[in-house]
DNA sequence: ATAATAATTTAGGCTGCCCTAAATATATTA
DNA sequence: TAATATATTTAGGGCAGCCTAAATTATTAT
């Protein structure tokens, strides 16, 4: 059985890999919240573990074994924070933070009763994929918001779930899972993005832009 | 915040001397599966948060402090455990070991969301007294089933919660919180106890019958 | 290409909680 | 009461995962 630790890692790792980021030590020591010595004694185990592939001051990838057990672990968190939210009414922005704590302690069994009693989803309350339990999930396509011209609208796919805080913003603002926005204007080099959703308009900064996906593109008007 | 460690020997802690008996470094040694010289280890550092108070050589007790953090999480392990089986169908014999685990990574808003949700019961699905927020709970008066005399009937309150081999058995004799029974007959000292639960007469012994305790006696036919 | 900067690793250490083996205190029994 | 048995504690260590400070490698700028 896996450590709390060697399951945040693997998780990690995957997380900044599926953002297409070379996986570095500086990255893993950011997002995870420890030193980088921390981080390098920690990918040695992994790699001693045959989790992950380590070339020192190259940046790590995982291993199919470590994979699998990433993927364990992110269906367990999103089944969780789905759960939370559905069942149990927890507001979007807690959801997180909870899950982080459960998804380790829960077992296989548990994870499969919370996955039916849900009805088999697909996507969590921040609308990022459910993977099933043999791991595979499909991906929308789906790109930043920021990457829509002026004119153009689409579906909000997914947002960040790590910023309560920025979620609660994101709330406010209507821009959640399945809402319908439409672009009004885009300065040239990341400045402000003008959106409306539904009927109200916004100005949204770069930061908050960035951590919001959208699918379903169709321009018009 | 505490660790899960010392949580789960302050709640052991006050298992056993709930049981009245004098808390030793052997008992805990055995209940938690860890060897004396580890609890006295242990112990000390209690003391040292004054979670405990211990003597050496003559065993531990609790500090108003330590019973504060070994009520939450009792209360937190029988709402799981509740939870668990009322909502999501888990078999009686599983709730104990996933409650053990999620018991310590629960949050107070979640532990509460969770006993909204059930009605702020008062038993779990052993019989065992849920505490309320506060750390109060009644302790309905209830006797070991072996200490019915022959001809009188009771209710079955509690059952021990420990072992999933026991308790499937217990399941199948029909022993569970609420059931009705009647003593049939009693051997002197200790030996095999016959009753009846409902229409069918069983023979149990001691082992079994000290982990099942009873209310509501009366003596009929 | 060389110097300066940034990223990464090594070295050494800390804490929590566990272990075994040996010493000591308590309880039992003769 | 003395001898034995049992319970408990001390002594000494291990492993996981974190830290800081110093050394090393890679990258960037001049």
């Amino acid at each position: 059985m896996q450590t709390q630790a060697v399951e945040d890692y693997l998780k990690t790792i995957y997380d900044i890999q599926r953002g297409k980021e070379k996986v570095s030590t500086t990255a893993l020591s950011e997002r995870m919240g420890v030193t980088p010595p921390s981080v390098t004694g920690m990918l040695k185990k992994l790699a001693d573990m045959h989790l992950v592939v380590y070339t020192p001051y190259q940046g790590v990838t995982l291993t199919e074994a470590g994979q699998k057990i990433a993927l364990e672990v992110i269906r367990h968190h999103r089944l969780i924070e789905l759960f939370l939210a559905e069942a149990l009414g927890m507001p979007w922005d807690q959801v997180h933070a909870e899950a982080h704590k459960i998804e380790h302690v829960l077992s296989e069994d548990l994870a499969d009763r919370i996955d039916a009693m849900l009805g088999h989803p697909t996507s969590d309350p921040h609308g990022a994929p459910i993977p099933a339990q043999d791991g595979s999930f499909d991906h929308p396509h789906c790109v930043r918001l920021t990457e829509l011209e002026s004119g153009q609208s689409a579906v909000v796919a997914e947002v960040s779930d790590h910023d309560p805080a920025l979620l609660r913003y994101l709330g406010e603002l209507g821009l959640y899972p399945q809402a319908e926005v439409s672009v009004l204007a885009l300065a040239p080099f990341g400045g402000p993005l003008t959106i409306r959703v539904e009927d109200t308009e916004h100005v949204l900064g770069q930061v908050v832009a960035k951590h919001v996906f959208v699918s379903n593109i169709h321009s018009k008007e």
